[in-house]
DNA sequence: AATAAACACAACCGCTCGAAT
DNA sequence: AATTCGAGCGGTTGTGTTTAT
C-alpha cells in the first residue's frame, strides 16, 4: 500500500514558471496567506504541484528575499556556519535574512567550495586538504559516540549581519551548540571546525558516556516572526511565547528530573546552562 | 561567427518527519 | 499501533547564459 502522489502528474506543468503563473501564486498568497500547499494550486487556478508552488514562493517570489550577490561578510558567515553545521542549509539560511536554503546551497556548490579549495581547505571538513583524510580516519576510529542535537539548540540565537565582528557568530554558535551536562568532562577543542560535530564524553577510565541531554530552542525564523508578522503568519499565530519556558529535558542518570534546574535565560528563553 | 565547455541557478525528485486519523 | 498525509529538506538534474577556442 503505497503513498498516493502529492499531485496528479498528468495535469501539472513542469519547468520554468511563467509570469502569469507567478502572478497567480502571488495574488493567491497575498489574499489567502500560505496555507495548505497541496490544495493551493487548484484554489489558485494553477496547474502545478503543491510542492512546486511552495518552492517557487519560498525561493523566488517571497517579498522579503534579498536579491543580488552575496557579500564577503555573508560568504564568511556561510563558511563558518557550514563548518559548524554541515549541509544543514535550512538552518544556515535561517541565519541569513533574505537568503534561502536553495540559494545558499547553490552558492556553496558553485562558489564557496572553490574558494575553500583555493585556500587549501577541504570544503567538507574545513581542514587543510593534506590533513583532512588523516583527521577523518582518526575521527572514525575514536571510541566516542556523539548524539548531537545541535540543530535544535542552534536555532535559539538569532544572528545579525550588523554585528561588527563576524567571528562572534561562531563563538555564539559554539556557545549555543555545545552539549552541556554535569556529566560532561571533556569538550572538543574550540574551533577545529571539522572536529566540531564530535561532542561526546569519555571518562579518564575509558568508559564512554552517552549524553542524551536534549536542549530545544525556537528556530530563529520563529523568533523573527514574533517581531515581524506577515500575511503568511498572522499576528495571532506569531505571538508565540510571551513567557519564558524551560525547554530543557534530561534523560539518564538524573532521570525523574524534567527540568535541569540550572537553566539560564537567554533572549527571554531558558536554555540549558 | 560558430561551436563547445563551463558556469549559474531554478526546479524537480525522493526521502524523512511529525501530525492526524 | 499502524497508516496516511502534508510539509520540509537535501541532493540532483535541466536549462539558459557566459566564456573560451
Amino acid at each position: 500500500m503505497g503513498r498516493s502522489p502529492c499531485c496528479e502528474k498528468a495535469h501539472t506543468n513542469k519547468g520554468a514558471w511563467t509570469k502569469e503563473e507567478d502572478q497567480r501564486l502571488v495574488n493567491y498568497i497575498h489574499s489567502h496567506g500560505e496555507g495548505c500547499w497541496r490544495s493551493l494550486p487548484k484554489a489558485a487556478g494553477l496547474q502545478r504541484c503543491g510542492k512546486s508552488c511552495r518552492l517557487r514562493w519560498i525561493n523566488y517570489l517571497r517579498p522579503d528575499l534579498k536579491r543580488g550577490n552575496f557579500t564577503e561578510e555573508e560568504d564568511e558567515l556561510i563558511i563558518k556556519l557550514h563548518s559548524l553545521l554541515g549541509n544543514k542549509w535550512s538552518v544556515i539560511a535561517g541565519r541569513l535574512p533574505g537568503r534561502t536554503d536553495n540559494e545558499i546551497k547553490n552558492y556553496w556548490n558553485t562558489h564557496i567550495k572553490r574558494k575553500l579549495i583555493s585556500r587549501g581547505l577541504d570544503p567538507h571538513t574545513h581542514q587543510p586538504l593534506n590533513t583532512a583524510a588523516t583527521t577523518a580516519a582518526t575521527a572514525t576510529a575514536t571510541k566516542n559516540i556523539c548524539l548531537d542535537f545541535r540543530n535544535t539548540s542552534v536555532a535559539a540565537t538569532p544572528l545579525s549581519l550588523n554585528d561588527e565582528n563576524p567571528t562572534n557568530y561562531s563563538s555564539s554558535l559554539e556557545e549555543e551548540t555545545k552539549c552541556s551536562s554535569s556529566t560532561t568532562e571533556e569538550r572538543p577543542p574550540p574551533l577545529e571546525p571539522a572536529a566540531a560535530p564530535v561532542a561526546a564524553t569519555q571518562k579518564s577510565s575509558g568508559e564512554v558516556m552517552i549524553n542524551l541531554e536534549l536542549s530545544i530552542g525556537l528556530p530563529f525564523q520563529a523568533m523573527v516572526a514574533q517581531r515581524r508578522p506577515t500575511a503568511a503568519a498572522p499576528v495571532a499565530a506569531t505571538a508565540l511565547v510571551e513567557k519564558a519556558v524551560c525547554l530543557c529535558w534530561q534523560i539518564g542518570s538524573q532521570s525523574g528530573q524534567q527540568f535541569c534546574g540550572k537553566c539560564q535565560t537567554t533572549n527571554g528563553f531558558y536554555r540549558c546552562c
